[in-house]
DNA sequence: AGTGTATCCTGCAGGC
DNA sequence: TGCCTGCAGGATACAC
């Protein structure tokens, strides 16, 4: 998806649109997208004023006037899109999956051509549970230096896969774990165990400038990723690694790699992240 | 217990 | 042009 920098823009962009709208109520497109059954769903938002929109990891969190939370995971292709008035012909999205109509008149889509994304309703002790089970935030202060190289001292996995589970680090994935790691000079396919304090210390140095820099530029877009105004992120161009097979590093000129960690691609610039 | 694999779904780029 | 293959910001139910 839309990792972390995407969320969190997502998040900024709905705090000035939609925040404190009433949904007069949600139509089901694609029931795919939802966990629980669509009447269910329908029922907990119809009326519900939106008090709050958070991010954690990579979900988004709308906090409703009865202690209830809209939970959006975008999955690769999800997008979250306001309208002040219902959108006609070409305006109108290409996968809407669900429609919430709202009491200024406005509109917000759920969009996902793919439909890996989920929208929930939950209850806040079940979301509070579920987000208790995920990793801290990486860019706050409880994330420390010491805590992340304890913590990779416990897995013999590749540290790019250690980096993409969500238990372990909330809103990382396959972007920001390949540049954090050239940033950092540690090869993705190093087994996370393997990692010394330095180079821990350098992976969490580099994990929260390169979030703190995409989130500023407003994420990164490769193909779907549309911030909630339909805009594109601007990260793209200060990649180093991410998509980059063939081309010269940025810092050495070597070529850059890629390799296929559990299915998913891995760059790398073969000077710059030494084996070992 | 911890890791890797296969799967969900659609669209697009590249090769022939 | 058209067909085919591979690949894509993710998460998760399985099998070892």
């Amino acid at each position: 998806m839309p990792e972390l920098p995407e969320a969190e823009t997502i998040v900024r962009g709905l705090r000035s649109t939609v925040l404190g709208e009433t949904v007069l109520r949600a139509m089901v497109l694609r029931p795919d997208v939802l966990r629980q059954p669509g009447p269910e769903f329908r029922a907990r938002v119809r009326g519900r004023r939106m008090e709050s929109v958070r991010r954690r990891g990579k979900n988004i969190v709308v906090g409703l006037d009865d202690g209830r939370a809209l939970v959006v995971n975008l999955g690769m292709t999800g997008r979250l899109l306001p309208f002040r008035r219902p959108p006609r012909g070409r305006a109108r999205p290409g996968h809407p999956a669900v429609r919430f109509a709202l009491g200024g008149g406005g509109a917000l889509f759920y969009d996902d051509v793919r439909r890996f994304g989920t929208v929930e309703a939950l209850d806040g002790d079940v979301w509070e549970a579920r987000s208790r089970a995920m990793g801290p935030e990486p860019l706050s202060d409880s994330f420390g230096a010491r805590q992340l190289h304890e913590a990779c001292l416990r897995s013999r996995a590749p540290i790019r896969s250690w980096l993409l589970d969500q238990k372990r680090i909330a809103g990382i994935g396959n972007i920001y774990a390949n540049e954090a790691l050239f940033l950092a000079g540690v090869r993705p396919t190093r087994a996370a165990l393997s990692l010394s304090a330095d180079e821990a210390a350098a992976l969490h140095r580099s994990l929260k400038l390169v979030l703190e820099r995409a989130i500023e530029a407003g994420g990164t877009t490769l193909r779907d990723y549309r911030d909630a105004t339909g805009a594109e992120g601007g990260f793209g161009r200060n990649l180093s690694v991410y998509g980059r097979v063939k081309k010269p590093c940025r810092v050495c000129g070597s070529a850059i790699e890629r390799t296929v960690i559990s299915r998913r691609s891995a760059f790398l610039c073969p000077q710059c992240q030494p084996d070992g």
